[in-house]
DNA sequence: CTAACGTACAACCCTATGGTTGTAGATCAG
DNA sequence: CTGATCTACAACCATAGGGTTGTACGTTAG
């Protein structure tokens, strides 16, 4: 899911990084953000059966990191870069934790002759 | 693992993602990114055994994302903001893929009139 | 109309994962 | 020294994950 919410829920982020973490994935991710394509386009690029690419796109749906979209009778598959901002701003608030709390420190030391 | 390597393989990426994609395992990343503690006050903050935690500490440490370090008797666990800054990194160029693909679509728009 | 195509989905298999309990080894407090 | 504390690790269990094959259905091409 993770729809225009402000607030992605617990489940939201682990839906989101259970999602990036299969190189396979990770992969359809780069395709479908560069260009949207087809479901069985995409099967096509890889070493596994056409169900197995099939489960991949929905899990990434289901993290919002895709989209599927009917044209005639097959699926457009385009990248949501959204989620991809959100994600990014997470990682570098825990980073920033880290950073301003030795920042603190140094501030201390300094003081300290 | 993920050490000092200028370039994580597909592996390291699914450690990384993987330890991401649990609320446990991103609360103790936020507690020891702000403040180092053993790994049995870490315990303490969450409803379950010492050796579950003990696995999630594993599980982050093997992505890189914490380093543990032997004071006594107890590890101390301590954040390791690195590895966060080069997954921020790759998510927000996975983004950029989009965008920029976007960007030169419009640019194709305008120059037809 | 019919055949081929693109998709959806169920059933199944094996392995990985997250949790438990239990045991054992170091280290510190008193 | 002794007991309490912190950690490590093995064994086990239930469930979720990633893969397969097979079947069914709507859509397009000829």
């Amino acid at each position: 899911m993770l729809g225009p919410d402000e607030h992605p829920s617990n489940e939201d982020w682990d839906r989101l990084f259970h999602a990036l973490a299969d190189a396979t994935r990770r992969d359809i991710v780069l395709q479908v953000m560069q260009q949207g394509q087809s479901i069985s386009s995409l099967a096509g690029r890889y070493a596994m059966s056409f169900a197995a690419v099939q489960k991949h796109v929905a899990v990434l749906e289901r993290a919002g990191l895709v989209r599927k979209e009917r044209r005639g009778r097959e699926q457009h598959v385009h990248g949501e870069p959204v989620v991809l901002h959100k994600a990014a701003r997470l990682l570098e608030s825990y980073e920033l934790l880290q950073r301003h709390r030795t920042a603190a420190i140094e501030e201390l030391l300094e003081e300290e002759p």
